[in-house]
DNA sequence: CAAGATTGAGAAATCAATCTTG
DNA sequence: CAAGATTGATTTCTCAATCTTG
């Protein structure tokens, strides 16, 4: 997944980070990101940092609280996720190809016993 | 479980790479150490000048092969191993808990479908 | 030249401390 | 003061390039 990912300048949480922004329509406060994201802050900011850079997101202050930031989707970063969803899909489907369907519930099933926090 | 290996001064990977040197009886070439942590060469190289710097192991040239340096457990190393094992050992069996008996034995058939190398 | 290891650069994650704003 | 974000330091991991020895 993350070879086929690099092909377009992308990365596994990077990808994650355009998909909650995507989500949401386009844009969020930094910090609802960070727990969106189920990783520190400062962890967000660095990311952040990096799809800025890249041209992909762009930074502009809450008008409602001058104290947050929202992590705003450009046109770039828009085509970007799109193109890395496909991507991704396409990788998952090819390694849980290998489950019969009753594993497949299974596995779901115990997960959420595991990683309750996650689902 | 990283909080609890960090009250000894240990992390994840270390641990690890003392649990393959525990494992090989004290010593091995790195190169074969990066084989067994599934892991880059590069990586070895750092993780290893850390735990020499916590004085947990030992570099020594490899008296067969010049070329390779052999990674070698000291007294504290061994120490250490031991007291993150138990501390693992607890953990895990914390989490593994919430499962039945056969959901254990479900799981370990799926893992060993999609992850076939690994087992 | 190959094989073992290291170095340098960069991504990713965490923590503690700090700065700004409410 | 508390909340949002950032900075600096450290760990972990990867890759490409390099050095040494076989």
């Amino acid at each position: 997944v993350e070879s086929r990912l690099a092909t377009i300048g992308l990365s596994i949480p990077k990808l994650a980070a355009l998909q909650r922004l995507t989500d949401a329509g386009g844009s969020m406060p930094l910090g609802q990101l960070a727990g969106r994201l189920a990783c520190v802050k400062s962890n967000v900011t660095q990311l952040i940092d990096r799809l800025e850079t890249d041209g992909l997101v762009q930074r502009s202050v809450d008008p409602v609280d001058k104290r947050s930031r929202l992590a705003i989707l450009t046109e770039a970063g828009r085509t970007a996720c799109e193109e890395g969803v496909r991507i991704q899909r396409t990788a998952e489907t090819e390694v849980f190809a290998s489950l019969s369907q009753e594993e497949a519930s299974q596995l779901a099933e115990i997960i959420s016993k595991l990683a309750p926090h996650h689902c």
